[in-house]
DNA sequence: AGGATTTGACCGCG
DNA sequence: CGCGGTCAAATCCT
């Protein structure tokens, strides 16, 4: 068997357990616990989503050879949208849905703890400065759908609104699970951290603290304990406080301010 | 070479 | 039909 296929046979079997688990879970009755424990298992589901997901990515992999692989195996991954992975023509794409969004305006447009891509630029009617358009650097990595709009509003001082549209589904890769390469053994043993990820958000973590698998699976998790493993409070309103960041204004620059669209 | 940015094209919606 | 949001090829950067 080669090494995709050893791969696969891997999360295939990872997937199965974490499914298992997930049946044993639901069977308990304390539901803080059970809440806890069930997002635990969603990220975990997550991951293995995302691993077959990177895996399908692999230009070597014919797109429907992994489905196919995959198809046969359990809902969580039958789930898997491969039309993602597919190319599409030229200008098709489905238009965001409504979603939250928190606005702000700064002096200094910063790093706000994502990472983010540009990809696109725009003059807005009725205003003198161009739109920048960003999109979540682990879109496809981690399927992670957050996108922010950076409008200069005003020159002297510089003046930013910046839009956030949804949460970021997205981990820091500091955060997942370590991956010990064992040299003795065929495949890396992943050591799931069982820590607390549900602490109160810092300032710094804004309206992004990661909430994506609560969204992803809320379907399959109680409305209450929703409540208890979700601390955040978006505001959705208009949050027009200036705040004026100690920012690096060399790395927002590098990151994420370029030219200009010559039309429009 | 691979990832990030630029920018013209394209699409959905009002 | 025009505007705004997104795509994706070309280009730039490291």
């Amino acid at each position: 068997m080669d090494n995709y296929g050893k791969a696969m046979e891997e999360v295939m079997r990872g997937c199965e357990l974490a499914n298992q688990l997930r049946q044993v879970l639901l069977k308990n009755n304390e539901l803080t616990t059970t809440s806890l424990a069930q997002n635990l298992v969603n990220n975990v589901i997550n991951s293995f989503n995302s691993a077959i997901f990177i895996l399908s990515n692999d230009k070597n992999i014919p797109i429907d050879q992994v489905q196919n692989d995959f198809s046969s195996i359990n809902p969580v991954i039958r789930s898997i949208d491969f039309k993602e992975t597919s190319t599409t023509t030229r200008g098709c794409y489905k238009r965001r849905r409504t979603t939250q969004t928190w606005e702000k305006v700064t002096e200094t447009p910063t790093d706000d703890g994502h990472q983010w891509r540009q990809y696109g630029q725009k003059k807005i009617a009725n205003s003198q400065y161009f739109r920048t358009y960003y999109r979540c650097t682990h879109k496809y990595d981690q399927r992670c759908k957050t996108t922010k709009q950076v409008h200069k509003i005003q020159e002297n001082p510089p003046l930013y609104k910046i839009t956030y549209y949804g949460h970021h589904t997205c981990e820091n890769m500091s955060n997942l699970p370590h991956i010990i390469d064992d040299p003795n053994d065929t495949f890396p043993i992943i050591l799931l951290s069982f820590n607390n990820t549900f602490s109160t958000p810092s300032k710094h973590e804004g309206p992004f603290l990661s909430s994506s698998h609560l969204v992803e699976y809320k379907e399959e998790v109680p409305s209450s304990s929703l409540e208890i493993s979700n601390p955040i409070s978006p505001n959705p309103t208009l949050d027009n406080s200036i705040s004026r960041l100690e920012s690096d204004h060399t790395q927002w620059r590098s990151q994420e301010i370029y030219g200009a669209w010559a039309k429009n």
